[in-house]
Parts: structure tokens; C-alpha cells; sequence
DNA sequence: GGTTGACTTCGCGTGCACTCGAACTGGAAG
DNA sequence: CTTCCAGTTCGAGTGCACGCGAAGTCAACC
């Protein structure tokens, strides 16, 4: 935006490999508003700023504990409101939150049925 | 099988219920092979036994785990071939629960991330 | 100044795991 | 006997989250 807040940017295939994402999801997720339009270089180029790519990051971390791309979208369209939303995010990151920590339990009770099965399995091979 | 180890059985509708899936996805299962052909009663209809239920009970928590379809499968054959398939299952279970770890490990980071956000939202909200 | 390669948009295709509609059947209750 | 419900098979449809091919553009390097 201004020319003393120039920072280092990165194209889309730099901006992929960092956040671990491919170019296809990184132009998809801005056409789905998961991501606010991103700045273009003179040639039509994205360019990724850090804090375009931190935005990236947190959105992996959403995703990858579960929440639906309709959500993130949400999500975005509040943090594009500004200030005024502060607590709806606060209310939604806590409600995920929640959801992330029952699915935790649950995966403890699943690693419990593994490690029985596990363990007849090897009382099985045992008695053979 | 046995007149003498007849059981109680259930319709597709019960077995449903009890394990939380649905009748069509219990169907399904049948049809992709994660379940051995269910018993039918005079009519055709499957009647599902304790093992049954129990069996399916156990591709729940697999699925749940998110173990590919493809990959219970896999097992459900395993488990068809019998003992000689024990040492088989047994590490299929162990990769599987290694998956399940790492996971689990991942969920814990990403939880601090949505620990941090809640927190700056909270302090952001103050400072308004 | 031509080649290379990464970018652009557009829209269709894919994989996974169900989910459902259609047409039919059979057993139980009133 | 009729009504009704829960079951049957078959194949097609759905929702989600991307993935990709095509056709074109542009900057950079030899």
C-alpha cells in the first residue's frame, strides 16, 4: 500500500509452498472470499503480503481441525467488518474450540479400542 | 447358524440405531465389502447379530479415526482370511494408531493456536 | 528477440462417503 | 382383506473440498 511499508511479497506458488497449500486451493480460497482479495503486482500477479500469508496460516489450522469452509467463510466476512465484530469472532473461535476439544475426547476413546484390539492381537498370535 | 446359539438378531433399522449409522449407509457397507453378507431372515431381510453389531460398532471408530474406507476394506478381507491374517491386522492397527497420534498431536497445536486467537480477541475487546 | 516458465481466468472433473428416489415385497395390526 | 410400515435392489444424485486442463499473458534470462 505505501511505499516505506513495502515489504518483501511472495507470488502464489511461494505463498502455497509456505503455508502448505497448492496455487489452486490459494486462488480458490480468494474466489470462495475466504481471503480478501489479494494485491497484484503490475502484471495482474498476486502478491502475497506476511500478513496475507499469517491470514493463510490460520486458515490451515482451521481447516485441518475441522471447520467447514462455509465457517471459515463466515469468519472472514467478520474479520473484514473490522473492530465492531471482535466478540462474534471471540464467540465463534470459542464454539469451535469446543467442538475441537469433544473431538479430542472422542479420538481418546477410539486410541482405547486400537490399543485393546491391539493387545488381543497380540495374545492371539500368541496362542497359535 | 446353530439352533442352539440363535440369538437375538436385528433388523437393519435397530442395527442402525445401535451403532449410529445409517440404514443406508449400513447397506453400503455391505455392498463395499466392509461387512460380511448379514444373515437374511425368510423374507430377505438381514438380521444382524451381536457380532454384527459389534463388528460394525468397530468400523465406526475406525471411520471415525478417519481411516479411509479403502483401508477398512482392506481389514474387513483381512478379517474374512482368519487367523493366519492376525500378525496383518495387528500391524494395520499399529500404523493406524500411529496416524491416530500424530493427529492427535496436531489437534493439541492447533488448539493452542485457537487458545492464542480467544485470548487476543479477549484483550482486543478490552481495549476498546 | 525468442524461449521458458510461472502466472492469469474459466469452467469442468475428481474422489470420497454417503444419501436418496423409485419400484417393489412381505409380515403384522386392525 | 386392507392398510401400513419397514424392509428389498438398483442406480443415480449430493456435498464437500479441492484439482486440473486449456488458452492466454507477461517478465526474465540467454
Amino acid at each position: 500500500m505505501d511505499i516505506s511499508t513495502r515489504e518483501t511479497t511472495l507470488t502464489v506458488g511461494e505463498a502455497a509452498e509456505r503455508v502448505g497449500l497448492t496455487t489452486y486451493t490459494l486462488r480458490w480460497y480468494e474466489q470462495e472470499g475466504l481471503v480478501a482479495p489479494v494485491g497484484r503486482d503490475s502484471a495482474g500477479r498476486r502478491r502475497y503480503t506476511e500478513r496475507d500469508v499469517d491470514w493463510l496460516f490460520l486458515l490451515t489450522r482451521l481447516r485441518r481441525t475441522g471447520m467447514p469452509v462455509r465457517d471459515m467463510r463466515r469468519y472472514a466476512e467478520l474479520a473484514r467488518q473490522g473492530d465492531a465484530t471482535l466478540a462474534a469472532r471471540r464467540a465463534l473461535f470459542e464454539a469451535h474450540r469446543a467442538r475441537v476439544l469433544s473431538r479430542m475426547a472422542e479420538l481418546e476413546e477410539d486410541l482405547k479400542v486400537l490399543n485393546y484390539k491391539i493387545d488381543n492381537y497380540r495374545r492371539a498370535e500368541r496362542c497359535r
